[in-house]
This record gives structure tokens, C-alpha cells and sequence, in this order.
DNA sequence: AATAAAACTACATGAGTATGTGGTGCGCAG
DNA sequence: CTGCGCACCACATACTCATGTAGTTTTATT
């Protein structure tokens, strides 16, 4: 079978332990729809390459010897925004995991996965998809759920949450008072509660507290 | 083989959707290591049952007559909090998806999927995991990504950035001034230009705006 | 029907904020 | 050295906000 190199899956690898980045790529060339090509032991490297402006995909690791792989990350992002970068380190704590996803990654995998699910990860990440490892999955999802459950104080109902929304988009008194029917003072004794139960003392702490809290979903506005 | 029921997954399904409920049903109970303990169509109905209590994870529908998967997501959150929820629905807009996640769903799936992915992704929930089809995984960790390089106005620089953070958990002025070593008026100099790079008008937009943009991360203080 | 709690209105006051105008010093390109 | 832009300081003014106190209506509970 003749491998037309436009239908395969491009990828280059960026790992600066030898045996993994030989054993990856080994692994990865072997499949009939993937081609490996190239493999760099730095970001410098790998960024002064014409194969980074080939590939169908980058495959990282997070720990690198001169740029780290988040700014590496933050590079292609810049560069080559639809570059699909895919994180495979051994860290699994918050922050690696938070930074990277931040800096453009579209997938994050541990080391430890199997060939199969590298594989696998690989054509996820090409059809658009965002392959993550279980755990790290769980990580992102907790990141929208509510913290809710210690029951911090009082829980805001729902007119509460109406109008701490529109104290997001900076309205004044009167302007929110229009929206949800109520006089300047009506809305005041509402600021009031929200403030006494989020435990703040203006508006913008309120705000900020409401958006990190998920009460309140920040406005792209 | 015999079954004993402690080292079994749990499940209970909640669809409206007879022939789809029986279906995975049937699918399921299936599988050796799983166990569906009942299948309501709705979530009144599963809530007042035994089997809600008893289950390892619910496989639950998003559009239901009564009380829609939202509301029950949200409920069980309460009741049960550790009990994993997976919703399987056909809706991937961003609407369903982010208000069911928020509510406390773990796992989204299209109903599209394989038996196997069922399969895998209920495992994967029992495991800690959070089992999402690839493009509502995409979906989410986009959410991550600033949104960065359209360049919408001009960038906020070091100081800029800093003295929004100070603005974010509401303080004062002078209060921001102490902690940046620059006079009130200094403060208020640098704060205009967030204001206008940010093209908002008072602290709270500016706050809400930073935080959409992912230029502050919200204080969970 | 009585009562309590919640939702809302009203008014007042001091503090904080948004915005404009103008001033000083500093580094840098012509 | 001269003009330009940037970071910063100063002052003024109108407006918004935070907070207190107090009264009224609505709603739910008993």
C-alpha cells in the first residue's frame, strides 16, 4: 500500500528523554494513517523546524530543558493557532494540568498510557476532539461544579442571582431597577443580602466572588 | 459465574424514551460487572425509589417530562453528592452542555455512542474518570483557552494587570496604592487606561471583563 | 385571624468612584 | 536640544455606592 502523505495524520514530538521520544515515535510511525515527522529534544528546536509548520499535531511533553513546554505551548498557539498540541507528561497535579490547557493545550495525557490510548488520543485530537486521561478529566469538570455542599453561608435565590448578574455587566441602581421591576430601593435591599451572604462589602467583590463561586457565568460581552 | 452484587457497577437509568431505555438496559445488564438496578422515565419516579440510593451511577437523559435532567442533576447533587451522573442526551449545544456540567454531571455523551464507549465511559465514571465525547470535550477545555491574538484593543501591560487583581478583590484606592508603592492618583492614572482598553466605565465591568478574558484568575479567597 | 418572616419602599449621610484638566520628570528619536 | 510620549502626581466635581434606620406590603405559618 502506498502511503499518500496527505491522507495520514502528521505528527511531530517535542520529549527530551531519548527513549521515549525514540519509543513514540517507533510506536506511532508504525501506523498505516500516522507519520512521524520529526522528533526534537527542545522547543527551540522543534520551532526552527519546517516540520512544525507541516504537522497535524504536536505531541509534547511538559518538562523541557530550555523553554518549558508551557510557554512552548503558548508559542504554537500564537504561531499556528488550529495546531492541535497534545501535553503527555508524568505530572498530573493542578497547576501543570491548569496552565496548559490555559496556554492552548487541546488535550492532556499522563506518560503512563498505553499505545492504544496514545493512539487513540491522536485521532481525537485531529477530529476536533480533546483527549484527556480519566483523572485529568475529572480535574477540568470539578473546575464547573458548583463548590456548593460546605453550604459557605446562605446560597443567593433567584432574584438575587438576577441582579448580581447585571451588577456583573456594571449597571447602576436604577438601570438594574428597570430590568427586574423593582425601585432603586428595591434593588438596594437585594445588594444588601447579596453582600451579607457572599460576605463582601462591594460591588466588585461580589462580582468577582460570584463568577469564582460559578454563581454567576462571567459575560463575553 | 456467580454475581455478587458488592463488586458490581451499580446503574440506574433515567430516559423517557422507552425503546432507549430498554435498549441500554438491556445493553448494559449485559455486561458481567454491571448491574442495572431499575430504569425510570422519569426523575420524580427515580428519585422516590430505593434503587437512587443504592446505585454506583445514573445514565440520565437531559430533555425529560417533569423535572428536566438539569434540575435532576442538580438535585442529586445535593442528595447524593459523591454519586457520579452521566448525562447521555442529543443536544451538544453549548447551552446543555455547560448548565448540566455546572449543575454536577461528571460525564456528557451523545446518545450516538457505541455500546462499547457506553461501556468504557460508565467504567470510566466509576473510576473517578469523566467520560465526554470528544467534541464536547473540546467544548470544554476551550473554555480554558484566552481568547487571546484577535487583539480586541490593546493588551493590558504588567502594572495594568496587577492593579486589576487589587480592583478585583475590591479595594480601595489608596489600599491598591500601598500595595503597588504609587499614590492614589497613580492608582487612578492606570486605572483609566484599564478602563479604556477594557471599554468598560466602572470597576465591576472591568473586573467581569478581566476575568472573561482570563487576564485575573478569581480569587477563591 | 394572628403573627412572623420576607420583600420592598423611603430617606439620609459619608465614603468611594469616574472623569476631566493640567502639571512634572524621564527616556528616546530626530 | 527639542519635541514626543509615557508614567506618575494633583486637584476638582458630579455621581454612584455602602450602610444605617425605619416604615409598608406581601406571603406563609399556625
Amino acid at each position: 500500500m502506498e502511503r499518500n502523505v496527505e491522507e495520514l495524520i502528521k505528527i511531530v514530538i517535542i520529549e527530551d528523554n531519548h527513549y521515549m521520544r525514540e519509543g513514540w515515535a517507533t510506536i506511532l510511525d508504525f501506523e498505516e494513517d500516522f507519520v512521524v515527522l520529526d522528533a526534537f529534544e527542545s522547543c527551540e528546536e522543534a520551532f526552527e523546524s519546517e516540520a512544525i509548520s507541516k504537522t497535524n499535531i504536536v505531541l509534547m511533553d511538559i518538562e523541557l530543558p530550555g523553554m518549558s513546554g508551557i510557554e512552548g505551548v503558548k508559542y504554537l498557539q500564537k504561531e499556528h493557532p488550529d495546531l492541535p498540541v497534545i501535553m503527555a507528561t508524568v505530572f498530573d497535579d493542578d497547576k501543570n494540568v491548569f496552565d496548559a490547557l490555559c496556554a492552548g493545550a487541546v488535550g492532556y495525557l499522563m506518560k503512563k498510557v498505553s499505545p492504544e490510548d496514545l493512539k487513540q488520543a491522536i485521532r481525537d485530537a485531529h477530529d476536533g476532539g480533546s483527549p484527556m486521561t480519566p483523572n485529568i478529566a475529572r480535574k477540568v469538570i470539578k473546575t464547573f461544579h458548583a463548590p456548593s455542599e460546605d453550604e459557605e453561608g446562605e446560597q443567593l435565590n433567584e432574584r438575587e442571582l438576577e441582579i448580581l448578574e447585571e451588577l456583573a455587566k456594571g449597571k447602576s441602581y436604577a438601570a438594574i431597577g428597570e430590568v427586574v421591576y423593582l425601585s432603586v430601593n428595591g434593588v438596594r435591599y437585594h445588594i444588601r443580602n447579596i453582600y451579607r451572604k457572599l460576605q463582601v462589602h462591594s460591588r466588585s467583590e461580589a462580582v468577582s466572588k460570584g463568577i469564582s463561586r460559578r454563581l454567576i457565568h462571567p459575560n463575553n460581552s
